[in-house]
This record gives C-alpha cells, structure tokens and sequence, in this order.
DNA sequence: GGAATGCTTCGGCCCCGACCGTAGCATCGA
DNA sequence: TCGATGCTACGGTCGGGGCCGAAGCATTCC
C-alpha cells in the first residue's frame, strides 16, 4: 500500500499468468491459503509466497492470518470488479471460436454456488434475508449473530450448531457467524461456523448438488420443499 | 486478434506505463496518430509503433488509416470501461496524501470531462441527477433505462435516441443505457449510447468544447443557458 | 520435547521484452 | 522528380522480474 499506484502498476500486477490465476481464483470472494493458490496458479509455494506479497503491498488482496494459515482474499468488490472488466474483455476478443461458453455455466454460478465452505450467490443471498426476517440471525456492520430463537430454530431442521462449533470435543476457535459479501449479488450474505452448518446440511440433506465438481450447486427437488418450508424461500 | 486473449495478456498489455498511458489518452474516444500517442508515452515514434502494434492485434484498439497517418482509437466501450476500472483502483489505492498535484488542469478535469464518448465529472452527474429526478431515465444497480417519457424528452430537445441506438438501419448491439461510476465524483452518470448521444448532442451544439485537447472540456455561456433550460442545471 | 506443516527469505539463473539507432516503405507537397 | 514527413521493420543491448532450490521461522500435532 505504500507506492503511488498507477494504471500501469495495477495492470502489470494482474499481467503475469500466475498472479491472474490467483486472483480469478480468489474471484468469488474465498479467503485460500498461499499453497492453494500457488496450486492453482501452477508455481512453488515459494514463488507464490512472493506474488501474493506484492499483490497484498499493492492493496489489490488483504491477508488473514488464522494459525499458522494465512487467508488470502480480494482486498474490495472494486479489485473484484477491475478482474471481472477483464475477464470480460478476454471473453469479447478470444476468436469466437474458441470462447468460454457462457450462459448455463455462469447462470448457475449466479444463481448457488459454495463460497468457501458456505452457500452464496441468489441462495446464499435468500438464505440469509430469511434468517433476518424471522429474527433467527442478525447482521451488523462486519459482526454476524444467531439470536436465541434461531439456536431454536435451527436445532428443529436438524441443524446442530453445538457440534458445528466443536471439534473433537473442543471449541472452534472459528468465527462463529459473520457477514460475508456475495460477489454477484453484492449483498451479505452468512458465513463463519453457521454459514458452513448450513451448506453442509444442506449437501447432507439431498437439497443441493454440486455441479460438475465446480462452485457452482443446483437445488434438487426435495431442497425446494426443504427450502420453502424451512425457510419459505421459492428461488 | 490472434492469441486466445486470457486475463493476463489483456492485463500485461495495459501494464506497460507506455501502453497505459496511450490507452490513459486515447479515453476521451478520439483516435490520434502514432507520433501523438509516441509524445504523450514519452518514448520514440518506433517503439510506440510496436506497442500499438500489439495492442491492435490484441483488439485493445483499432486503426484508420487516412493518407500517410494511422489514426489509433479504443477499439469498443468494453476497453474504455477496463481502463476506467483499473483508473479507479489506482485512484483508491493510492496513498490519500499524496495523490497527484491538483490544479487548475485537475480542477477542469473535474468540472466536466468527456469519459470515453460521453460526458462525466460534475457536468455528467448533474445531467444524471437532473434525469433521474425528472423521471426521465433510471438506474438499478448495474442497469439503466430510459422512460417512455424521457424519450419524449430527449426528442424534444433534439436528440434522436432511435438514431443514436441504430447504425446503417441496423440495430446496434451495443448497451442502451447503463451507469458508470464517476471517476470524480464516486457517484453514477449515465453511459451507453445514450450517454453519447447526450455528448455529441452537446458538442455539435456548442454547448461544450474542449480544453487544450485534452479530456477536460468547458461550458459555453451558450450550453449554461441551454443546460438551464432543458435540464434545470446551474453547474 | 520432536516432527510435520505452512509460509517466507535469500541467492542465483535466465528469459522476456522495452528501448533505441539505423534503415526501409508509403504518402504528401514542391 | 525530389525532398519531407509519418510510420514500420530489424538488430543489438540490457535491465527487470519470474522461477526454483535451499534454508530459516512460526505454528500445530503427537
């Protein structure tokens, strides 16, 4: 964060192969660790160590030291949005021919998909207004929580957030509940120990599906009875 | 065109500071010579010829050729709409004390500029203002629209939006009418073809003019009168 | 405690590409 | 026809930076 920043200095940053590869990684809005990026990318953990340094000098990722992990993520939806002018404009001038088909992949991606280990996108989002309507969580500012009614609530569909907290009989040193920026819909929607409690219920439960082993969900049949008389939500 | 035109070739391309400040100039949506786009890179005439060379194959610009020069202009809305992308993390990244000198160049600049083929800065989110209050255009998130009667409107004051959205009788493709964020003024104004029509409108008649060639451009005693009367603005 | 894991720093190799000087093509004005 | 101008092509130099191997901290697990 520390030189002047210009056009050409933001640009030469996302210009090499593997600093672009992380951060269209990093595009839906996960926090990965260095190895996972430096996996994705194709380099050494060594050499992705370097580039997520400078990346994160730049202000373009902001880091999130968690044990001896250190989370990587897009430092603001704008970074998030100067990727996505270019991914658009790679897609306008590759040859029409070898161009990514669009269309159902990313309506799927917009509509659910996980981010991290929780459900975002148009169901994430849904999800989440539910849960405030009904007073079962509250959001303020950057501080999530599950009210009383909601530890209730959530127990009665089978969600036990006692044993999503615990793990091998200790407690999490986990963020409970936190708001987490939906990339698409750019609205909260919750992540932490209750946001992961939820997805993983939801993929044990048969409501959900992953769609061709990427981000993206697709809401089976039984998870739109589940979802609608749950939560009341008919995506 | 050739290459398949991923992330990172687009990103390396504008992360030249010589490149970029070609595509920085050529955002006002005026084609310029190879020798001008040379002076304002501050390289030789044969090394800007390389780089324009490349970002033409790239498709980042487009060439006319007329006599013995090569006029150079951003080959589409899309690459103007990346560059302004980038320019806006680079103004948010940058270190707030030390932000570029401010002057009376900055201070046009901020009054009223063209942002690639339509009008921005204070002038441009005042004619935003003023149309949306007015009814007459609407913004919701990323898209825009423009009423029935503000196409009533704009035929009143001689602006033909049917002209505006067709070339060669034939439809256009290009996005009717969408925001973008002021670069000044961190607040929306209106782009897409009607956001050039407005501009050209003005400029043809004489309502607005430019400043030392650059992107900055001024209000004619005429366009104060005609942008008071039409639009209830006094600048 | 010791070992394993995640990440970073350091040193050195090496390739890409930005730059310019020179030279070669087009176009315009006499 | 002959310069003058705008632009491009080629060859050579050289500096930045991407890459990895080896080594050094920090943290966690057993």
């Amino acid at each position: 964060m520390v030189s002047t920043a210009t056009i050409a200095e933001i640009a030469a940053l996302a210009g090499d192969p593997a600093r672009a590869a992380m951060l269209n990684t990093l595009m839906d809005g996960r926090a990965l660790t260095a190895t996972e990026l430096a996996s994705v990318a194709g380099v050494t953990p060594q050499t992705a160590s370097g580039h997520l340094a400078r990346l994160t000098t730049a202000g373009l990722l902001a880091v999130e030291k968690q044990g001896r992990h250190r989370y990587h993520r897009l430092a603001s939806p704008m970074v998030a949005q100067m990727v996505e002018s270019l991914s658009q404009l790679a897609a306008t001038l590759a040859p029409p021919g070898r161009r990514v088909a669009t269309g159902p992949r990313d309506l799927a991606l917009r509509t659910a998909r996980t981010c991290y280990d929780h459900l975002a996108g148009r169901l994430g989002v849904a999800l989440t207004d539910a849960l405030l309507d009904a007073g079962h969580a509250e959001i303020d500012g950057d501080a999530g929580a599950v009210t009383d009614g909601g530890l209730a609530f959530f127990a009665g569909i089978g969600i036990d957030l006692e044993r999503a907290t615990t793990r091998n009989g200790r407690r999490s040193s986990r963020v409970f509940c936190r708001p987490c920026l939906d990339w698409s819909e750019r609205r909260p929607h919750l992540a932490g120990a209750v946001g992961a409690a939820i997805c993983s219920h939801a993929f044990e439960q048969g409501w959900i599906r992953r769609v061709d082993g990427s981000r993206a969900v697709a809401v089976t049949r039984k998870g739109e009875q589940a979802l609608r008389s749950a939560f009341g939500i008919a995506l």
